[in-house]
DNA sequence: TTCGTTGTTGCACTTTAGTGCGATAGAATT
DNA sequence: AATTCTATCGCACTAAAGTGCAACAACGAA
């Protein structure tokens, strides 16, 4: 519990970052969930209890973490901008009945072979988004 | 030429759709091109000529082929939504450098694992993003 | 060719993600 | 504790994708 809070609290710190009760609620809450949020759902989990950040605050968060490279965005479905709180590689799960968003461990897919790519394209890294159903939607 | 013309209005028509010259220009030159072009660039290249259709009936074209399954959209970057004029799988290259979007065939990275996916998730079908460089960035 | 049905057009409008601002509050360093 | 710098606040605003509308055009079946 403490030592959970002053990890997030010295990881933000060491990226240079002050240490805020927004930007902490905000990198919290992205690690404590498995989904996938918006900014909008952020927002009302952040403030559920008691009102702590404004819609601006919670950009303005989402921004200077994601440029010290806490955070990443995630563009799975049409115009809508998530956020990951896990910034490893890992490749992700769309239910197509729920919409749910899962993390898919690396090693699932591992050591894709990049070099038999056209003449003259070099890849770098690569991420496998699977379609399917999650356990709730089951068939 | 005129096979190809007729190839494409064989297309839409056998989807139980009306030709139109803006229909036939919109997926014409959804085909015609390798990129994955935004409304707007099609707007743009359709009407270079000669106009012929306006912003709505792309909008509209786009929609209904769409939902025939003649056109599919690609979601890649931030909240930019492309088309995309091939419908059979295959997956995508990112240039990093210039943005450029290019196809990879199917074969590259087939028969990829889906069993060992976590319990209750059944992956059905599956997508790969690679990033590099392309042919005209390389190093 | 005629006619009914459907598609197109231009433009204003909606929608929604994201930003700018200036005053206030608060974090960190001394 | 004092100081300084930076972040937050609410809220109005921007920007841009996409839609609704109603008059008009034109596809295609017969
Ligand atoms: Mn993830
Ligand atoms: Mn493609
Ligand atoms: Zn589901
Ligand atoms: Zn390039």
């Amino acid at each position: 519990m403490e030592n959970v809070k002053n990890l997030i609290q010295q990881r933000i710190k060491e990226k240079g970052l002050r240490i805020t009760p927004q930007r902490y609620a905000v990198y919290a809450n992205l690690l404590a969930r498995c989904d996938h949020p918006t900014v909008e759902q952020i927002l009302i989990e952040v403030n559920q209890d008691l009102p702590i950040a404004s819609k601006a605050s919670v950009y303005s968060a989402l921004t200077v973490l994601r440029e010290v490279g806490l955070v990443r965005e995630i563009l799975l479905d049409e115009g809508i901008t998530r956020y990951d709180g896990r910034i490893d590689p890992h490749h992700h799960f769309v239910c197509v009945n729920c919409g749910s968003i899962l993390d898919l461990e690396w090693d699932n897919f591992k050591d894709l072979p990049l070099q038999n790519l056209p003449t003259g394209i070099k890849g770098t890294s690569y991420e496998i988004t699977v379609k399917g159903t999650c356990d709730q939607c089951g068939s």
